[in-house]
DNA sequence: CCGCTGACTCGCG
DNA sequence: ACGCGAGCCAGCG
């Protein structure tokens, strides 16, 4: 593949993510696979992101927001945008997404706390 | 080519 | 539960 396609599977992963849920950088590392890069390229690709892609339906692990940390301007957006897609946030935590209800699990991908679930 | 930075993660105290 | 440091590796000056 050519240097220049290697964020097009990520923003093509991206695109595909379905309102209302999201995904987390190691994830798409982890799934797109062909695009070789670690989560933390993955952030960098986000950085180029085309405005059509859905850049605030990719969160950090356990649903942190990194970008709250650079800048809480665009972590402002990033929550009002989630939160008009019917995404859910921690109780009393805006920094971070409830992924339990909100984490995107392309088919074939299991998701653990359906196991985990019965805690008490 | 070299060194630093960063929209990340994981492990340890 | 939380802060901190190390590892990673692609951009950028």
């Amino acid at each position: 593949m050519d240097d220049t396609d290697r964020y097009a599977y990520v923003f093509d992963f991206v695109r595909s993510v379905p309102v209302g849920k999201v995904v987390t950088y190691g994830q798409i590392a982890d799934e797109v696979y062909a695009a070789r890069l670690t989560a933390r390229d993955v952030g960098t690709a986000m950085r180029f992101a085309p405005r059509d892609v859905p850049w605030q339906r990719v969160v950090g692990a356990k649903g942190y927001l990194p970008i709250a940390k650079r800048s809480p301007e665009l972590h402002l957006q990033q929550r009002r945008l989630l939160e008009q897609e019917g995404v859910a946030f921690l109780a009393g935590d805006t920094y971070r997404v409830d992924m339990r209800l909100s984490q995107w699990l392309p088919e074939g991908q299991s998701q653990g706390s359906l196991f985990d679930e019965g805690t008490t």
